[in-house]
DNA sequence: CTGAAAGCGCTAACAT
DNA sequence: ATGTTAGCGCTTTCAG
């Protein structure tokens, strides 16, 4: 491990000249600098970046906080933050809480001990007390894929407007002209979700029945069994509605597998658009949520209130847009 | 940022006894280690975490290196990795390569910089020439998801069997009846498989026609595209072999979208059985590659060598498996 | 333009 | 049992 110092020995001159050299900052002579960074390449010198931060009090990292891997939303979400901060300089740690917040809590401790710099936090992954002590010892936090609705007011977030995505399905179901319509939903993340569709459906005269809401928990497998426990009805559906993309998939596996047909028999419509849907059989029709924008926005805000931009936007709500693809049809007649 | 200090001051002792009390190392008293505790509680203090590290020489990281996350196959990696080693107190920074060689290096040097532990790198995330310069400095490494002919000898590894699962889905094919097989391989990256696969066919007789090898580059649309490329030959196969399950769920597509059945016009066998492969249209055969156990094999290999345990296995070899579902069937009479 | 010195917060001998 | 001291490697005044 060479360090500044032996540079310095070997080049003859103060510590503090090789330091300057090698960071350009303070003023060196020319012939001295070029010296001093020859030696630096011939003895392997590399920068130690942990003395660094704990001189200058920051580590140029950010942490990602998310709830899953499984759910490819998320690492769709990751490489869109890295490859943003990456060319800002910043290195992002991605922080896996396993949808268990005392492991949050946990790993968070350990995030602040190691001086990140900033968090983007994302819906579901940590329960807002505790991200509301955290902003309140100044941690620069920005919320992301949170419903908007949900977090107190003046903490910086990006989301998705997901009240008007919940509508934009109900939107697209109606207009299709189906009448007898199913959710499945994640209650409560995704409450906002369900209530734009209520309000859509509500609006067309066609409140939603109890028994046509069945709970889920965003993964594939909740899809299908809601699908299975929906398909139990004595009348059933004649479309669905998942709250993510997941849940639709499962959903369709359960339509498929008791022999009726996507979309003839039963329609289908998710939210997200993760990669796969597209490849789905048939490819599924979904609203869409801009991941690159959201990771865009919600990376940039964190930014600026690290770098003490103050008069920056503190919130920023993104549109979902819709997706036709193959699983929405008019309903059977 | 309350430190050590600030406690010693208060609690009026030393700042080693602080140290101590905190750390449970040294010996002190057990009133005044209570009266510490509870001061530290007060207080607020948070160990930094960077000061440690830089007094220990060590940061109780490490780092988890792939060539990218849209496969979701390193995902489930990932999760494992992380479960494992944060129950010996390290935490995982994943290092996203993009398949970008340059790249890679230019990480790598900030990770080293930044004393990370230890380094698990995952197959064509990095050129081996580059990990071999690392090897000599020093650093702690093992290579995951190799092909085992792949690496210099010594190095430290846990790779699959990938000749064998060559054969393993050439096996099962020839048993179902088929022999016009196709293949999909990222060359060089699965060399092996398609080796091993390729032997298995000679071993029966029936050797593999070069214009029945396409290749592809592990996504999914690589798959699709080698497929159409396939089906546009006079005479087709009855049966392909895609070398990841990416590719395989891309062939998929295209014989579906051609109008032809699998598996009763064209059998599809994967290899990987990432998660969704179970869920799709038909559910896909596959050469299943045991993750959990891979990443297990990997981090302990890893944390033994970082804690200087010299007589650990140098590399370990972990057997894929055959998993049938519905992709594949007798060929067409 | 250059170097000496203090400090970041913690650990680890070594005295007391 | 407790305190003193000297680092860890780098940045950052501030004199020379």
């Amino acid at each position: 491990m060479v360090t500044i110092y032996d540079i310095a020995k070997v080049a003859g001159v103060g510590k503090s000249t090789v330091a300057n050299a090698l960071t350009g900052k303070g003023t060196v002579n020319e012939a001295t600098r070029q010296r001093i960074l020859q030696l630096a390449r011939e003895m392997g010198y590399r920068p130690n970046l942990v003395a660094r931060n704990l001189s200058q009090h920051k580590t140029l990292t950010i942490a990602l906080i998310l709830p899953t891997l499984v759910n490819p939303f998320y690492p769709e979400i990751v490489e869109a933050v890295e490859n943003i901060v990456r060319q800002h300089d910043y290195q992002t740690v991605i922080c896996n809480t396993h949808y268990d917040f005392a492991l949050a809590r946990e790993q968070m401790d350990r995030l602040i001990s190691r001086w990140i710099d900033g968090y983007i936090i994302m819906g579901t992954s940590m329960e807002l007390n505790d991200i509301i002590r955290y902003i309140k010892q100044g941690l620069p936090i920005v919320l992301c894929d949170w419903q908007e609705n949900e977090s107190a007011p003046g903490i910086a977030q990006v989301s998705v407007d997901f009240y008007r995505a919940g509508q934009i399905a109900a939107e697209h179901l109606l207009e299709l002209g189906h009448r007898s319509i199913a959710v499945i939903v994640d209650k409560p993340w995704q409450a906002l979700r369900l209530e734009g569709f209520q309000s859509m459906m509500l609006a067309a005269g066609i409140p939603v029945p109890v028994e046509m809401i069945e709970a889920g928990n965003s993964t594939f497998e909740s899809g299908y069994a809601a699908t299975k426990k929906l398909l139990a009805h004595p009348v059933l559906p004649t479309a669905i509605f998942a709250a993510n993309d997941l849940m639709a998939f499962g959903a369709m596996e359960a339509v498929l597998e008791k022999g009726l047909r996507v979309p003839q028999d039963i329609s289908i419509i998710g939210l997200d658009d993760i990669a796969i849907s597209a490849h789905l059989r048939p490819p599924l029709t979904t609203v869409a949520l801009p991941k690159t924008r959201l990771a865009k926005e919600a990376a940039e805000l964190l930014l600026g209130q690290i770098n003490g931009n103050k008069d920056m936007q503190v919130s920023c709500l993104v549109e979902p847009y819709l997706v036709v693809r193959q699983s929405t049809a008019h309903p059977p007649t």
